[in-house]
DNA sequence: GCCAACGTTGGC
DNA sequence: GCCAACGTTGGC
């Protein structure tokens, strides 16, 4: 199985890499997708030990580090929650619609790698992210992009 | 705070 | 099945 490449958004005052970081032995749950194409993503296609790139969107918005899947999709029991605010009265425990998966806190770049600089760095050109009215939450990542962005984020300081 | 882009809903 | 209206995302 060849390892994959993503990236996440979050909106860092809902949910932020310092969360993640500072939650039980770095690994937390992803709910709150309710976007198909993102729950498909969660649900078929992310495996054990694919690297995601953690963004944040929002008024700053960056990459601020990494964190590697350690959970398969499963359903997102959030949904069936009357009291959450991601509630979908769709969703059961018997059908679930919306699914999420387990990541846990890998590393956090010495600075967040903004997106204004993201769009200047060659070999990132035809990034999902950087595409015009691109809002999609999860994005796959190629291997070369994903090393890119490493690299400049571990670069700064 | 604005607004463009997108996804979803619902009337027909 | 079309498409207008609406709500949301998210950069600026």
């Amino acid at each position: 199985m060849k390892k994959k490449y993503w990236l996440m958004k979050s909106e860092p005052g809902e949910y932020s890499i310092q969360d993640l970081k500072e939650s039980e032995g770095g690994i937390d749950y992803w709910d709150g997708v309710r976007n198909y194409q993102a729950r498909n993503f969660m649900r078929d296609d992310m495996k054990i030990g694919d690297r995601v790139l953690f963004y944040h969107s929002g008024k700053r918005p960056a990459v601020v580090g990494t964190a590697k899947v350690v959970a398969t999709g499963y359903p997102d029991h959030t949904a069936w929650d009357p009291q959450s605010n991601h509630f979908d009265k769709r969703s059961t425990p018997e059908n679930p619609v919306w699914f999420m998966v387990d990541i846990q806190f890998e590393s956090e770049f010495s600075r967040p790698l903004p997106l204004k600089e993201l769009r200047q760095i060659s070999g990132l050109e035809n990034m999902m992210l950087l595409r015009k009215g691109m809002r999609l939450s999860i994005q796959p990542v190629t291997r070369k992009e994903f090393d890119i962005v490493v690299k400049a984020g571990k670069g700064k300081s």
